[in-house]
DNA sequence: TGTACATCAGTGAACGCGCGTTCACTGATGTAC
DNA sequence: TGTACATCAGTGAACGCGCGTTCACTGATGTAC
């Protein structure tokens, strides 16, 4: 199985491969392998030396990695706040956030979130919903924090484990009363928890 | 510096070498070095074919670390759940959780937490508070998750950020809304945030 | 329009390192007789 | 009480491996004249 050899960007194209080993790298990581600078090199189709013009070392790679992957989770929350309601644009907000850990989660473990911009994107929506009575938060940014640290825990524990016997509509629980949401059933499916929880005694 | 040569264990102690091992593996991982087979060997100061006995490998010796990590944490909060009064149990539990992540961050990090005996002792005090009317949670089982991965959340990213710039009143900002507990004033610091915090326009 | 040359994009071989693991071994120590 | 022997606790040297990094290089391609 010799692949045809990797074909040499023109002159004037050289940061092309840039883009190609990062791409190269987010696969390995995505796939839960070893993301070394021979391994980005193999999966390029370049000899490892070819890395050094774009990275000064390995975790210069990884970091644009995360980096990367920080961006691209922040550009689909802002995607996600754009809707109308700010009780359903809180909801859209984290969805988006757990939606993408759930899909990349060996990316979503690599990235050291800096959390800043998406408190801030959670603290308007969450003023937002302040104002309209959805919420009773006193303090919209520091519930904000606490909301993305409970959504960063729920995100992370799904990454790092694989069986979960937790109710189906914990993101529900735990997204609702950080936000300190009011009851409001619209929407909420109370799935019976008996046939994936046991309760104590029960 | 050479240092003296370690004493061989008399016949029948061979074991003892194993808890040696173990705790030069727990102090390199807490110190956060690579912990392979030969560093944890070189810190015992023993040849590295030695482990061979006591480990069948160097994931192993990991995984050896984690769960007696986990136990200890474990054996904390059944202590912590000790306290009378159903609050401040909760409190408590909470508080010693948070604690034991934060004295060992790089052990707390390498834990996979099963997270069942966690909250399996906040469900108790949840459903405690519940009887009391501490808390309005309609299902102490349910909430005890949301619960134990909000704090989880908050264990891992004081874990793996070094500069935080969050509330100074954050888990408990996280845990009584969690644990849905009733506004209660007794003990709670309500801190200055602006000082450490800063408010989007404000 | 042709050609010499600089530059660009990337190569191939080699290095020293620490790693996990194997193998045959050593010397102390308890035990059977 | 003495002694041969089995066992135990651990050693020392060696292996093959993949790693990050270096060095001098190559060949295509754009550009100045």
């Amino acid at each position: 199985m010799s692949t045809a050899p990797r074909p040499r960007n023109r002159r004037g194209q050289g940061d092309r491969l840039r883009a190609e080993l990062l791409a190269a790298a987010t696969d390995l990581l995505d796939a839960g392998c070893v993301v070394t600078l021979r391994s980005v090199a193999r999966k390029t189709g370049v000899a490892p030396p070819s890395i050094y013009p774009h990275f000064p070392d390995q975790q210069a790679i990884l970091l644009a990695v995360a980096r990367q992957g920080y961006t691209e989770l922040v550009s689909r929350l802002r995607f996600a706040a754009s809707v109308k309601d700010s009780r359903q644009r809180l909801h859209a907000i984290c969805w988006a956030y757990l939606d993408y850990a759930q899909a990349h989660p060996h990316r979503y473990r690599a990235m050291a979130l800096p959390g800043n911009e998406v408190s801030r994107l959670l603290t308007d929506s969450l003023a937002a919903c302040a104002a309209t009575g959805y919420s009773t938060t006193q303090n919209p940014a520091a519930d904000a924090i606490a909301l993305w640290l409970g959504l960063h825990g729920l995100a992370h524990q799904r990454a790092v484990t694989r069986f979960q016997p937790w109710p189906a509509d914990i993101a529900h629980r735990v997204t609702t009363a950080l936000a300190r949401l009011n009851p409001d059933r619209s929407g909420v499916t109370e799935t019976p928890l008996r046939s994936v929880f046991r309760r104590p005694g029960g």
